[in-house]
DNA sequence: CAAACTCGGATTGATGTTGTCCGAGTTCAA
DNA sequence: TTGAACTCGGACAACATCAATCCGAGTTTG
């Protein structure tokens, strides 16, 4: 029940990737945060198939968004990396065991996974309600808007 | 991010144990689900550690709830089995790299973790919302009482 | 045309979950 | 009182998934 922690990492790129048109490398944005290289790199490799980001190859090659920030949601990151299989699956205990229950009066999701089902979709109605856009302007009002401009310009001219 | 498959049973087991007054050994609630014994006892085992259940030994010992049904939350049952932690670790990117914030201006959770709690928070919400009370006048709607009227019995003196 | 730089998927190690086992303790009955 | 059977409880392996790494395929650019 333990979220991924790549899932950290993409939201953070996709946040430092907003208003930046070039091209960054994974190694740039894995010097940004001081992570892994490599594993940075899958991570990327999960958002581009998952048409988030766009993967431009070459010399001067990297990762670009490929919408608007305002257009994508925390959710499509996390779904991304995390995949899209339901975090809860029923195994229909009903239809087992000695009082098992016949197969046409378990037409209905049971109670539990019902609760279950719900419990996921608050979530999910949560986490889709806040783009990207939102986290940047987040940020820009908490620290100022410095702080990501200087982000951006480093992005592409970093140093050391 | 996938949910332990303990916790399905355990919840079935907490509806199953409701009305019923003796103690019932995790061999027979194994036996009505057609699940493992042992890793049945397991997930018991956590439920009684959070106390959601009192243990008792001995010849006709086994499990009983300690509280009314209408007290005990799917949440209680996720977070005895699945653990106290939140789902997701901030490990502070942004005090790391090149561009590292001052940790006096990380005073504030970060505009990620806040989405990643206020989305864990509506999951735990919804959770806490249903009781194992609700569950069982859910079953009693969808089946009919005389389904979990035939379970405690089966419960009290298992035939097979 | 060649060289350098990029992404992409296949490979290995660490961590947590699933499943199993046997010992400690208690209750019941003789 | 004594014994025996039955219960829970925690310690023990097997499996799967996550974390991290490496090298090859493809592209751009000079």
């Amino acid at each position: 029940m333990k979220m991924s922690g790549g899932v950290e990492w993409a939201v953070h790129c996709c946040v430092a990737l907003t208003g930046v048109t070039e091209p960054v490398p994974a190694a740039t944005l894995a010097r940004l945060n001081d992570v892994s290289m490599s594993y940075l790199a899958k991570q990327m490799q999960a958002l581009a198939r998952a048409g988030l980001v766009r993967s431009v190859q070459g010399k001067s090659g990297g990762y670009v968004l490929t919408r608007p920030a305002a257009e994508i949601s925390v959710l499509d990151i996390v779904l991304a990396i995390e995949g899209r299989e339901p975090q809860f699956v029923c195994t229909e205990v009903r239809q087992r065991g000695p009082l098992a229950a016949s197969p046409e009066d378990c037409l209905r999701a049971c109670a539990v996974h019902r609760a279950m089902l719900a419990a996921e979709q608050a979530w999910r109605t949560s986490l889709a309600g806040v783009s990207v856009a939102d986290l940047v302007a987040t940020v820009d009002r908490d620290s100022g808007p410095d702080v990501l401009s200087r982000v951006r310009g480093w992005l592409v001219s970093p140093t050391s």
